[in-house]
DNA sequence: CGGTATCCCTGAAGATACTG
DNA sequence: CAGTATCTTCAGGGATACCG
């Protein structure tokens, strides 16, 4: 975990991540949304595609267009992303979200992510086990 | 989002909560177990009770012992923690996680936290649409 | 349009010493 | 044991100017 974040943790690159997921891909749209300075932006960009959650290339349409797509890997962050997203609208926005999530097919709004074991069944916490591998289980 | 970043988004209060869901509940054992610098943790442990995600309080056996516990919003983190470590598990460690969550009473493996519409169905990232309150949506 | 280069500022973090 | 105080370092960030 600390090294995922140690990947992606930062305030701007999550911010990036989310215009991404929304369908930004060029730099200037980055930072016109964002209102973030060229050379942050830039870093940030730079540290995604370190990191492999971002990949830059030039657009198929026009070759002089570069974008920035989210590879495999970054876009298995939207869990990540969601559940955060959702925390901040149940305990800052009190259930007010400023963005909603529906499915684009039926309109039915996405689920709060909750723990679920294989079965399916929801755990809550006191369910939990966490093991450290090589270390017996706490809590 | 940003907002939920703004409350929990710096590293070393990532891996605080973290192991305060590991039952970690005292200064000292912070201290320990992750090799932070007292002022620092003491810094961010303020900040986290500001942020209503731990609260401060006499032990309730030994009123001279000090402990911080997850509040039910903080508690409310953990499919994002949990999110964060899985997907650490798969892109970082390709598969070989150094921690696991079971179901403490059946040894089941917790699934991944995948996204699901209110009818239980998985979505992929393609099914998902976006949309800011005030705006029309995007992908 | 998509960046670099430069300069400055701030806040997070580390080390260490001290305290009730 | 659970901190506070002080000092230093460094990365992230902002503003601005410049470039192919």
């Amino acid at each position: 975990m600390a090294q995922a974040l140690e990947r992606v943790g930062e305030w701007w690159s999550l911010l990036i991540l989310r215009e991404c997921f929304g369908g930004v891909r060029r730099f200037g749209d980055f930072e016109r949304r964002l209102g973030i300075a060229k050379n942050v932006l830039s870093a940030r960009l730079k540290h995604l595609v370190e990191a492999g959650v971002l990949e830059r290339r030039a657009s198929k349409e026009d070759a002089r267009e570069i974008e920035y797509r989210l590879t495999e890997s970054g876009k298995d962050l939207a869990p990540v992303l969601i559940a955060l997203a959702q925390w901040g609208d149940r305990w800052i926005y009190g259930g007010k979200a400023p963005v909603r999530f529906v499915n684009r097919h039926t309109g039915a709004p996405l689920a709060d992510l909750g723990l679920r074991d294989d079965n399916g069944e929801r755990l809550s916490l006191r369910d939990l086990q966490m093991q450290r591998v090589g270390e017996e289980g706490k809590e």
